[in-house]
DNA sequence: CTAAGGTCTGTAGCAACTACAGACTCAAGG
DNA sequence: CCTTGAGTCTGTAGTTGCTACAGACCTTAG
């Protein structure tokens, strides 16, 4: 009865366990603001509850796909103020996508250099190297 | 007649703007051990010469290449010593350039999530968003 | 001779965590 | 009841690769 709330109560390694998060990062979450400060028992331990879990898993998630930890503090306020709309969140992950695309490019770039120039070595034992010399010029 | 080692003296911000280096980066460099501690004036100003200006280069390349600072002083120590060899070179870059190829597949991936979860979207001025739904799921 | 600019040092800040140390609390076994 | 081991608490320091001060000095042109 006493848990008449319903869900689970699980502490931080629980909740850690659940996620697949690392138990400081949790602490790190909460206090950037971007998790809620759980409830504590009187000896002062937190106290979560699913919807700490599904706020971490949003999180993670978000940290997948590459969001910054300003970018997904931003998704999250929009919805907890609840004015989030479907063309702003769009927007978002558009400007986001075109952050990741960039990247992506940028590495490619870099591949096609390091493997042009790596394909002129010798690979023998001599100090005459392309890559050195790449890098010299 | 003073100048007879020949070669001209840059100070910092001659050397940064020679290389397009940040002025407090070239310092952190040096802290770093990656550039020699060059000769001081009298009154404790550093001098710079060519040879600085090309270590520096050399840095910042590899930088462009996405070589960690320690995989940089690894190729510095090689050609410091004197023990570079082609071979040795030609394998640190491949291994560089697989890590370049996973972080480009890793990128890739989330591209297309983004792209595949953003292409959902209305785009309209409705709460409801394949994004965030993605993200709770 | 003064004022503006360069340089010097050490230190603090950024992202996004991660990893302690040292104190406390809790549950189970003897 | 007491101990022991594991979990938790806090604050703080380390990571990577810079970047940006503050406050003191030096140099040079007018």
């Amino acid at each position: 009865m006493a848990d008449h709330v319903s869900g689970k109560r699980l502490q931080r390694a629980e909740l850690a366990r659940r996620t697949g998060c690392n138990l400081e990062t949790i602490r790190y979450y909460e206090k950037t603001g971007m998790i809620p400060d759980p409830p504590r028992t009187v000896s002062g331990y937190r106290v979560y509850d699913e919807a700490h879990v599904a706020r971490l898993r949003f999180i993670l998630r978000a940290r997948e796909l590459g969001f910054s930890i300003d970018e997904i503090r931003g998704l999250l306020d929009l919805v907890d103020g609840g004015t989030q709309t479907c063309a702003e969140v769009k927007e978002r992950t558009e400007r986001h996508l075109a952050d990741i695309r960039a990247k992506i490019a940028d590495l490619k770039r870099i591949e096609q250099v390091l493997a042009a120039t790596a394909a002129q070595c010798s690979g023998e034992d001599v100090p005459e190297c392309p890559v050195l010399e790449a890098l010299a010029s």
